[in-house]
DNA sequence: TATGAATGAGGCTTCATTCAT
DNA sequence: AATGAATGAAGCCTCATTCAT
């Protein structure tokens, strides 16, 4: 956390500074999660990563679940929007299947940080409603996928699970190599050639 | 002063004991991490779920990571025998995924416990030492594999993850619906049409 | 830059609001009180109950208890010219007695509000001036009725401290069975009989 | 509270400490209300009386609430007995009243402490199940008089109110001057008085 | 080894109060 | 005056851990 000076001479620092101690919040939060993980993050650790006192933090925050989701959220929010237009966007198969790895891979090595400290040894993932509604948003474009004759008619619900399974499992390699082509085209090619051997729908 | 012995039962039953402790421990973790999650759980919570004293935790364990670990590392000394004799049985590229598949999701079924408390809107994965070696376990089994002449030559590394990141999340389906054949023939037919469209190793 | 009022009514307004202010304060806290309890209560919990800004507040009381000891006045203020009228009216010491519990009870009953949150196990005598000052009322007007022959020479201080011990722990009966005459008739009562029973200063 | 040296070299001190670190408490809480009265006063303010740590007061109590009533407990299971035994021994109504009023005072008299710092202006008073009883106790007390004949067949329960109703105020009276014969006379003689004056149940 | 009371650090949260607007 | 976000002290309480028995 860079700091903000505190200093009370800096007045016009607060109107801006209302709203915007929220994003203080979340960027402190998300070092913190990095560096030492959310089950041993306290509230404590991110209001010391800050310069605000720690009443503040209640001011925006209910707990360190609460900074979690809206983080997630936000991640989700920026991911949503660009995994459906490059769904929408796809013209065959092959388009639908590498445009959405490519552009969630790609958004992976984006988000790249600080290395974490810690090794981090755990991964964790929280169902928030954004990170739900993104995967009902995937099963829907999948079903219209099927409805346009792009993929066969499969069980859109797991086929779906299995998408993202594989790209988070990769995420991990591309955050840690960072080649997002590498990763769009094995997992491209496997469900390009698995697809077809899928069981179909009765 | 050296002992007595009381009774020859008696020192059988101590060292029984001990080991029922560490089971005791355990369990007791399991069912609590199972009711509240591991982030908000703590040894006390453990302790209470048990009738020892709290000062009996700390002959066993450091901490609730390392209980956590120990449960893992259970489930993944459990399982990797398992997997691994699945694999080496087989004779054929779908008998190596399906049983492997098979076995895995057989696990997970029998794994079912009680349904948490507490929605469980968090997934957690700690790679300790077990976990990790059952990865690089599956690595090397897919390198013979590819030696055999059972998978053609693919990067195992990443042929490994997609397989991970597949089992994993549809895992969740059969915790919820136990359905073992269904997730072991989908992954099946999702693999064995897809490896032939992955790119070769140079 | 000297106001030009807006609107005569305007400034008119302004006044008004500010005894508004007090007396919407008042009201919380009596409700507050009330519900939770003297102890429990805070400053916020006070604030909350009102559409004011926690600021506002401080711009009419230091604290919870400066806002007690104002409720507390305002009964005492309200309470003690009944009482005293009621004394001075007295002609015989039967009308003394009686008059001057019926106003105290009659004035209990009409306090009976809406019934504590909190089954209510406390209770709580703070001594503000208006309280003390309605004390050396009570002890003035005996010293006076003994003056008038109304009464013996009795100890007034003394006296004095009985009746009000009768009067709150009776008035905590009316506050549940809202029977003012019983209460008022036995207590006139006991005084009645007791009195000239009391030994008589040297 | 003076110090008990918290050293741990006085390991011989331990056993004994066991239990009685609740009486310390319970000292030191008696302290800090009577110091602070019993709003302003707070866990902390108790443990900071003591030689004990913060968390040593969660083994015996569970707030300042429960060390009151505790404390009341005390006071009424001290007190309850004797008024009982000074009731019981009473052969005529003067004895009966004389008696009791004795007791109560004399042993308000010997609790007059440590006087408080700040002049108390306040006063509380805790219906716990303790003091309910002794009020039971009382009333209880009063029927048999009445069965017996020793008093006339009043309303017991209020009789039972305006005596506690005097004895509380003329407390207040002896925890200031001591003279327990001159509270005992006047509330003797008022109750002998006025008691053939109240109305008789019907 | 098992026990469980004691410890005190430290997390969580609310509070009273200030002060820039 | 009124507002209400910010402050940080401080209360509450639990926690992990120790250690005498």
């Amino acid at each position: 956390m860079d700091a903000l000076p505190k200093s009370r001479t800096q007045s016009g620092r607060r109107e801006q500074t209302k709203l915007q101690n929220r994003e203080t919040i979340l960027a402190a939060a998300r070092q913190v999660f990095a560096e030492m993980g959310f089950a041993a993050a306290t509230v404590r650790d991110i209001i010391r990563a800050t310069p605000l006192a720690s009443g503040t933090f209640y001011n925006y925050f209910k707990s360190k679940e609460e900074v979690y989701q809206a983080l997630r959220d936000d991640v989700a929010l920026a991911i949503r929007p660009r995994l459906r237009e490059a769904r929408l966007a796809a013209a065959s198969r092959e388009e639908l299947l590498s445009g959405g790895f490519r552009t969630f891979f790609a958004f992976v090595a984006e988000q790249r940080g600080a290395p974490s400290a810690v090794p981090e040894t755990s991964r964790f993932r929280m169902d928030s409603p954004e990170v739900l509604a993104g995967f009902a948003e995937l099963r829907a474009d999948l079903d219209t996928a099927i409805a346009q004759g792009l993929l066969p008619p499969v069980d859109a619900q797991v086929l779906a699970a299995a998408l993202a399974g594989v790209a988070f499992e990769l995420a991990e390699r591309v955050k840690a190599d960072g080649d997002v082509e590498a990763a769009t085209g094995f997992a491209t090619a496997l469900f390009l050639g698995g697809i077809n051997a899928l069981p179909v729908r009765d």
